[in-house]
DNA sequence: AGGATATCGTTGCAGATGCAACGATGTCAA
DNA sequence: TTGACATCGTTGCATCTGCAACGATATCCT
């Protein structure tokens, strides 16, 4: 099979491949949108989380996502200061930070969303629907079980 | 299907799947080798390719991996500093370096490659086998086909 | 009530990263 | 041969990153 004993092939191997890809199609993207709106990729996904769950802490957002605490704190900060988020003390728990997009980062959102959707469906085209289909759910089984 | 207009799902889109489950992926095997052998990701992949193609040039492992020059060049000289790697001039060529490994690096080679199909195993062995040839099959045609 | 403990977000810090520029070397053409 | 141009690996620099520590706030337990 592929593993033979002594023998090893990098370009093979499983979590290579993974980290190659993934580097490949987020730089791709990013691409995209950091020329258009000059942000990052971390800014990126703390805009698009918001979007989807509305006022969020940095808690909920770590929560989900495997980014650090400070990488998303930084993010929050920047955008906040490209006035695309607001940060408030949340009224129940003063600990934590309730973050909201502004009307112009609600506006970068929406024109985010058609590049992104746009994108994933062009990298999904190399793939014939039912090879696609199937990739998807494994990765999003791998995605869920991976999380301990 | 998927993509409605106007809705949009972080946690469902491609890119940022692919992200997290490289990353995850990546991380839990790095903890493995770092732990023991005290190497870093770059350092890994610089062994695993110098083992695999004897000896080879910072240019070649550029050409195959999505790995900066310098973040190679870099790698390589901390696994020169910790005895594991040799630089030399290229014969024929004397801009190229050519890199080989030691004794030692072979030997930590023979005892992380182990590790890496054990790891690789447990990963695959949460699908179900028809399932997981599949998945490697289509992440080797992404693969292939992303290479622009 | 009040002190020990936990949680949240920020920040300091050391190290890693990508990019561009550089020196060294090689190639090509006149 | 010689000068223009290309290629290779390294390095400077600005930035990003993860980790740990911290202050502020909340919760728990007696």
């Amino acid at each position: 099979m592929r593993n033979e004993p002594g023998r090893f092939d990098l370009e093979g191997f499983l979590p290579y491949q993974l980290a190659v890809l993934a580097a490949r199609v987020s730089r791709d993207f990013a691409r995209l949108y950091s020329q258009e709106f000059g942000i990052t990729i971390p800014e990126w996904r703390v805009i698009a989380h918001i979007a989807q769950a509305g006022t969020v802490s940095v808690r909920e957002i770590h929560a989900r996502v495997d980014m650090d605490k400070s990488r998303i704190s930084r993010a929050a900060g920047r955008l906040e200061a490209a006035g695309l988020v607001v940060k408030a003390t949340s009224k129940g728990d003063r600990r934590l930070v309730a973050l909201s997009l502004t009307k112009a980062g609600w506006a970068l959102y929406t024109r985010i969303v058609p590049m992104a959707q746009r994108y994933e469906t062009e990298v999904l085209s190399r793939l014939d629907p039912e090879t696609a289909q199937r990739f998807r759910g494994t990765i999003r089984q791998l995605l869920e079980e991976e999380a301990v």
